[in-house]
DNA sequence: GTAGCCTTGAAC
DNA sequence: GTTCAAGGCTAC
C-alpha cells in the first residue's frame, strides 16, 4: 500500500476538526492550535470558563472558550514540554522518534482497515443474509410480522414496547466519555529541557506536571502501558456472567413453580426463555455502558432493534468459544446440551473465533474477552441503521473502537499482524447467522413454539418493520 | 488574540 | 541536501 503524506494531512485536528498541518507538540494538529497552544504555554496565560467548563470545541467554536479549548489540547495528549522554554528555533526534538512511530502505526492501520474492506467487497455473500427455507408452508422471504389475532398468541395485536419502556425508565445519562486528562492541578513541571529546570520545582512555564513522569498518552492506560484505555473501558462493561446466570436459573425456576410441576416445559420453550432473559441482559449492558448512554432514547431503540440477535448470538458464541467443545454446546444456565451435526454452521463458526497463531503452528488462540467487547460494541453501533438522529455519533464511536481494536491486537498478538482483519471478518459472518436465526424463529413464532410476551419477538417485529 | 505563512536548524 | 517541527512575524 502506497500512502502519501497527503493522505496523513487530510486528518482533522482532535482539537476543533480543522485541516491537519503536522505534528506539533506531540501529535497532529491544525496550524491554529498549534499557534494557541504555544501562545498559550509560551505567556504562561490563564483562561477562565463562563459557562460550565464543558464548552463544544470546533473549527467554527474555537475562539469563543480559551478555557476549553486548552483543556480539550492537553486532554487530546498535547505535550507541554513540547514548548522550549528557551525559544530556541529550529531543529529536531525527542519527540522526532515518536512522531516517526506514530506515522508507522498509522499507516499500518490503514492497511489493514483497507485489507480488511477489501475482503468483505470481494466476499459480497459474507454481508448478505442467507436465504434459507423451512419446511412451512408459505414463504418466509416476504413475510411481514405475523398476526397476532390468533388464539395462539395471547399478547396484545401490539406488544407492549418493553424495550422503549425498560430504556426510558432509566432517564438520561449526562456523563461523557471522555479519556481521563490529569488536571492541570495535579501536574507538576517537566520541560523538553528539564536540566534547565533542575533547580526549581516549577517552570517558568507554568504548566506542570505529575512528579518525574510525563503525561500519559491517551492512547495509552496508565495502568496496562500499551493497551489502550478504550478497550479496557469496554472490556470493563461487560456483565459478570456468573451473576447473569444466577438470575436467569432463578427466573426459570419462578416460571416453572409457577406452572406447576405436572407441565413439563418444552426444551425449545425453555431456550426461547432463556434467549429472551439474556436479550434482557443484553438491553441492560447496553444501556448502562460508555458511549450509548449518551444516545437518545430513540437512537438507543434503533441501534438495537437492528442487532439484537447479532448481541445474541455473539454472547452464545462467546460461551461456546470458552466451553470449548465440538459435540456439546454450553447454556447460560450452565447446562450442557450435545449437539448432532446438523448444527455444524454455528460449530463452523465457532471454530472461525478460534484464531490460529501464524508463528505458532501447533497452539491457538482464541479471540479473548476485551476484543470480544470491541466486537459487541462494533455490532451495535452501526452508522448504517435507518433514522438515526446522531448518526455521526455513531459513525465516530465505531471509527474508535475500530482503532482501540487494532492497537489492541497489533500490541497484545504481534505476532499475528492479521489479527484485527481476522476478526473483523467474523462480523458479517455473525449477521449472516443471526438473519438464519431471526428467520427460524420467526418460522418457530408461527407454529406458536414461541412463548408470549417475549422480548425476542417485540424485537422481531420492530426489526422487519424498519429494516435497515 | 488569532491564524496563516515564514524562518530556522538538528536529525536524517 | 532534505525534512519538518519548532519559534517568529504580521495582517486581520
Amino acid at each position: 500500500m502506497d500512502f502519501t503524506a497527503d493522505e496523513q494531512l487530510e486528518e482533522l485536528c482532535p482539537v476543533c476538526g480543522d485541516k491537519v498541518s503536522g505534528y506539533h507538540y506531540g501529535l497532529l494538529t491544525c496550524e491554529s492550535c498549534k499557534g494557541f497552544f504555544k501562545r498559550t504555554v509560551q505567556n504562561n496565560k490563564r483562561y477562565t470558563c463562563t459557562q460550565n467548563q464543558d464548552c463544544g470545541i470546533d473549527k467554527t467554536q474555537r475562539k469563543r472558550c480559551p478555557f476549553c479549548r486548552f483543556q480539550k489540547c492537553l486532554s487530546v495528549g498535547m505535550r507541554l514540554e513540547a514548548v522550549r522554554a528557551d525559544r530556541m528555533r529550529g531543529g529536531r526534538n525527542k519527540f522526532g522518534p515518536m512522531y516517526k512511530r506514530d506515522r508507522a502505526l498509522k499507516q499500518q492501520k490503514r492497511a489493514l482497515i483497507r485489507a480488511s474492506c477489501f475482503k468483505i467487497e470481494a466476499n459480497p455473500s459474507l454481508l448478505s443474509s442467507t436465504q434459507i427455507e423451512y419446511p412451512h408452508p408459505g414463504s418466509l422471504s416476504g413475510l411481514h410480522p405475523p398476526s397476532l389475532s390468533s388464539p395462539e398468541y395471547d399478547c396484545p395485536p401490539l406488544c407492549p414496547p418493553a424495550l422503549g419502556v425498560a430504556l426510558q425508565s432509566y432517564g438520561s445519562f449526562p456523563a461523557q466519555y471522555q479519556y481521563t486528562a490529569p488536571s492541570l492541578q495535579s501536574r507538576s513541571i517537566k520541560a523538553e529541557y528539564p536540566d534547565a529546570y533542575s533547580s526549581s520545582p516549577d517552570s517558568s512555564l507554568g504548566y506542570p506536571y505529575p512528579d518525574g513522569c510525563m503525561p500519559a498518552s491517551p492512547h495509552t492506560s496508565p495502568m496496562n502501558p500499551g493497551l489502550p484505555p478504550l478497550v479496557l473501558e469496554l472490556a470493563s462493561c461487560d456483565p459478570d456472567e456468573e451473576q447473569l446466570r444466577g438470575k436467569i436459573c432463578a427466573y426459570l425456576h419462578q416460571e416453572q413453580n409457577g406452572k406447576g410441576k405436572l407441565e413439563k416445559p418444552r426444551p425449545f420453550s425453555l431456550l426461547c426463555v432463556m434467549a429472551d432473559q439474556t436479550l434482557f441482559s443484553i438491553v441492560e449492558w447496553a444501556r448502562s455502558c460508555v458511549f450509548f448512554k449518551e444516545l437518545k432514547v430513540g437512537d438507543q431503540m434503533r441501534l438495537l432493534h437492528n442487532c439484537w440477535s447479532e448481541l445474541l448470538l455473539l454472547d452464545h458464541i462467546c460461551r461456546q468459544v470458552h466451553h470449548g467443545r465440538d459435540n456439546s454446546l454450553l447454556l447460560i444456565t450452565g447446562q450442557e446440551v450435545s449437539i448432532s451435526s446438523h448444527h455444524s454452521t454455528i460449530i463452523s463458526l465457532r471454530k472461525s473465533f478460534i484464531v490460529r497463531r501464524k508463528a505458532e503452528h501447533v497452539s491457538r488462540k482464541s479471540v479473548d474477552r476485551r476484543e470480544m467487547a470491541c466486537l459487541k460494541f462494533l455490532i451495535l453501533f452501526n452508522p448504517n441503521v435507518k433514522l438515526l438522529e446522531n448518526q455521526q455519533f455513531v459513525e465516530s464511536v465505531q471509527e474508535q473502537v475500530n482503532s482501540a481494536l487494532l492497537e489492541y491486537t497489533l500490541y497484545s498478538y504481534p505476532q499475528c499482524l492479521d489479527r484485527f482483519s481476522q476478526l473483523i471478518l467474523r462480523l458479517p459472518e455473525v449477521r449472516s447467522l443471526s438473519a438464519q436465526a431471526e428467520d427460524f424463529l420467526c418460522y418457530k413464532h408461527l407454529c406458536g413454539e414461541v412463548p408470549c410476551n417475549n422480548l425476542l419477538i417485540e424485537m422481531l417485529h420492530a426489526k422487519r418493520s424498519t429494516a435497515v
